[in-house]
DNA sequence: ATCAATGCAAACGTTTTGCACTCCC
DNA sequence: GGGAGTGCAAAACGTTTGCATTGAT
């Protein structure tokens, strides 16, 4: 039996539920500022709700530029997502920052695999245990912390599994 | 007993040798390269050397311009200084990469404050430890990693250590 | 109808590149 | 002396801003 960590709440069964609370906060967010949820908005928004995670604005761009979505409203928006604290940024292999929708999901970090860009999520407990322990000691307070490692995942480990290991 | 923990050697008798040494591992990486240790290169090295830690681009290219170093030798310069793992680049509180000399000095990772700026370093070997289990268990390798904390310093804390604690 | 949001273009800041001159090896 | 290194200017790149038009409430 194939033990994969599920470290996120299955969503599947409420997938649609999870979208429709996303925007609400956003919504909210919004509303807060005094600002709208515009159609474009909300594409940028389905765009993440549908391919999950790790997005860069370029990809977000491209899209939706069919659809006469301009780069500036991606940028816009983007920060818009960030200041709500339902996106967050992740530095990808190549540098550059994607972003994913943190919305009900647990804090964890990122396995960013160098050589096939794949970004693995995890969650140490102890290490985040660890970290505010010391930080606490240090009468440092933690505001948010960025913890990613790069090196080569599974398949693109140089030495795969050898046989009788 | 004040007990510090103590990071890294003491290198205040040693520091010209230390000097030295960074210099010719510099020097071997260029001579593997088939390139030259030019005035320019020494002095940004000696910027590093002398400053120790945490310099951006721009902290370099001001010290220095003065002696007509030009902002692409520099950007030319810290890449070099990447290349051959002399020098690494931290994320400062303001985003921009600062960068700073590694030779001889074990890894760590940093708690930066946002409010002024200052880069502690620390050193978490359980931390490490934990990295490592969970990163094999996995079957990722790592190459290098990131691990930076964003909060405030004990100075700038909104809390002042209160009386009675 | 109002006022924010959009999209264009232009501005902006940062990093890279092309090229003639310099200087290290 | 030759080829790499430098510094300038210009290009390239990613992001932000000004402004007239569009559109959500």
């Amino acid at each position: 039996m194939k033990k994969e960590l599920s470290y996120f709440p299955k969503r599947d069964a409420g997938r649609r539920n999870y979208a429709e609370r996303v925007r609400q906060v956003f919504q909210d967010y919004l509303a807060l500022k005094d600002l709208r949820l515009t159609k474009q908005r909300e594409k940028i928004l389905d765009v993440f709700l549908s391919a999950e995670r790790h997005l860069s604005q370029d990809d977000v761009y491209r899209l939706l530029k069919k659809d006469g979505l301009g780069r500036v409203t991606v940028y816009r928006t983007l920060k818009l997502l960030e200041e709500s604290r339902l996106a967050e940024g992740v530095t990808s292999s190549s540098g550059e920052t994607r972003f994913e929708i943190q919305l009900e999901r647990p804090h964890h970090d990122h396995l960013i695999c160098v050589q096939c860009g794949y970004i693995k999520e995890i969650r140490w407990p102890e290490i985040e245990k660890i970290q505010k322990q010391v930080c606490r000691k240090l009468g440092f307070s933690i505001l948010y912390h960025r913890h990613e490692l790069f090196g080569r995942c599974k398949d693109c480990s140089p030495k795969p599994p050898a046989a009788g290991s």
